[in-house]
DNA sequence: AATGAATGAGACTTCATTCAT
DNA sequence: CATGAATGAAGTCTCATTCAT
């Protein structure tokens, strides 16, 4: 019994993972029932024998993907000492997330890859997940200035916004074997935190005046 | 003959804004030519007149849509006094690329929005521009870090990555009617070039020491 | 231009004859688009230029089966001279429908065969007319017992579903080239108004006591 | 090993009930094996265990209910007095007819809603029994014609189609709860031994003269 | 320059059936 | 006896594309 429990389930695994990759690779709509079957070694009518339509499977891939950043980061904040300073979070939150991007690999590719392809109806049930890694991160952020490690005129959703953008690109560049995971965590903490500007340079008070120099366009 | 000529002309520009459009909102597959056909108000067989394939169409799209970011930026850039600084430069980039977004609209959202989603094919045909934009960048940047106005020890290309990732991402949120391309674009550079972190909290000796004792995790 | 709407109304006609004949071979669940096609000398898929689906197709087929006995039989009726007495306004409504199934012939057939296999959502949008046709035979038989042609204690509305049934049933055996519709008109006309039994066995007092005296059953 | 083949024996019939059910209610083509399954409380396989196919279904269920009906008419009749009327036979026949339709219920109601989308064979290998059926009630009438007490010009061949005719159709309208049976079979004998015309009225030597007079049509 | 009509390939999905367990 | 898992054939429908008009 357990065996045949074991049975479904590792062919379930076998159907998920293969759609993983295949969505990663062709995204929501040029991805075909028979490609993944072909990939997951059976035949295209027995994935509905696992789940119920294309929409389900891409569902529970998304759900899988989200998860694991979320969770990874989560767990990653969580393992920090209490006293652990901005830095030491943001860049604890950006290795987390590549991490995850990396491990569970297909899946969270597969989430950035199909996110904005997929029916209405499926991106809204994965919003809610979208959502709480956003708090999650503007929660960092919000408690960092609240306890004054940012400076206090930064807007920190347009910086989240700023941050999780950049983030959620790596997925288009980012391929194992290259850079490591710690390098790019390193650097895209320092960019957020020190900037590029040389310490010196930041923000003279004429600087501003000359920002607000130039037209402003509104939209 | 003019006149003829011209009609074609207006009728292949009304495909082609239709495409850009359609493209936009239902992605590379999600995009039938029939709906782009009674988008430009026409009959799905009549696209077959102005564009030989439905790939054809789409590679106009993204043409249009990387050389408008790309040319707008580049004539911003260029129209900078010779002695701008860098966060003159930035600013202006950002503000820039932001702008072409918006203004030629459906075909740098359909450009974002479909890369990827697109027969390698053409994708690859496509590259050239979007290395381009990023040489462009990466020019602004490493220039920057000569004339000393960066700190010496930053990684420009990753952060290259870091910054075109996140205005990439921007068509995912940003919405016109909402915040203004300037606040927008003042933010981003603020965080680009000051980071967030208090100006005199910047990178302690102690700091990286500490990063560097957490275990690295190589891929 | 009138040629070409000739061909688009030439090509739909051949499919809703191709239907209608398939249908009323095969049934509804029993029928595929592509034996449609095959009959009406096309390929399935364009099959959909001139129907949405399916259901479209059937529900064109049926519109016209019932609206062919529906019309044949009213006209029959009505082409009657005012005077006609109920055996001849019977007569002529029987063998009205009749000649409508054989006329017709597919898409009455069809409309029989597949009644009651088909979608729900398709039957209820049927069920008028075939409620307009139950209410002309009511009228018929109403007005007969009103003007006093009928047994006064007759059940018309029973009567009406045993003479509509024996109708609708016809379908299963009645074939072209064997008996003549004047025939059948006749001798169900003879059942409905004289009976079978002698004309002077009629209903003696004796025999309904007996009938009552077997036990009721109820339902 | 009588427990055995007991159980054996149960889920057996569990099986027939479940598909008679189903059938009567999706038709055949309608019908899936897993929603009979699912109706017999097991999986779609474990049916093939005690029917090699649907087909061999469908042919049991055939048998049963045509059985029941050919059976239960039968068995009435032989509990007539000997020297019963027609009145009695026809208005007997009818009310069995109808009893065995709601009795066995759904294997009758499977028989008249499937006979005609069956495949065939099928069709073909019940056709016995619908033969015997109609023996049956050709019997009674020409039983009836020939102790005189049947009109002499009566077709008897073309009234048993009337008559069974109306009889099968009934399924169509007959619900359980409504009219009583006793109440239809007391009046459809009624129409077909009396006719709805009033006693007085029937064929006029002039009638027929006048039926004779419109023109017929041959087909 | 545009359209109506058709095609063929292929997509998702359903289902009767099989078979090892 | 029954089930879980899988298969292969087939079905409905969509869509890029073609071509005569």
């Amino acid at each position: 019994m357990t065996r045949k429990l074991a049975k479904s389930a590792i062919s379930q695994k076998r159907v998920l993972d293969a759609a993983a990759k295949i969505f990663r690779d062709y995204g929501y709509a040029g991805t075909t029932m028979r490609t993944i079957a072909d990939e997951a070694n059976l035949k295209a009518g027995s994935i509905y024998y696992h789940y119920k339509s294309k929409d389900e499977l891409i569902s529970a891939v998304l759900d899988i993907g989200m998860h694991a950043v979320l969770d990874t980061v989560n767990s990653a904040l969580a393992a920090l000492p209490a006293d652990a300073d901005v830095r030491q979070r943001i860049e604890t939150a950006i290795r987390a997330h590549l991490s995850a991007i990396i491990d569970i690999g297909d899946y969270t590719l597969a989430t950035r890859r199909v996110i904005g392809q997929v029916p209405e109806a499926i991106r809204a049930q994965n919003m809610r997940l979208r959502d709480s890694y956003a708090s999650l991160w503007q929660t960092i952020l919000v408690d960092a200035q609240k306890r004054g490690e940012f400076r206090a005129d930064a807007n920190i959703t347009l910086s989240r916004l700023f941050i999780l953008g950049a983030l959620n690109w790596t997925v288009e560049w980012f391929k194992p074997g290259g850079r490591t995971i710690d390098e790019v965590a390193h650097e895209f903490a320092a960019v957020v935190l020190d900037g590029l500007g040389k310490p010196g340079n930041t923000k003279s008070e004429a600087a501003p005046a000359k920002a607000r120099a130039t037209p402003r366009i509104t939209v």
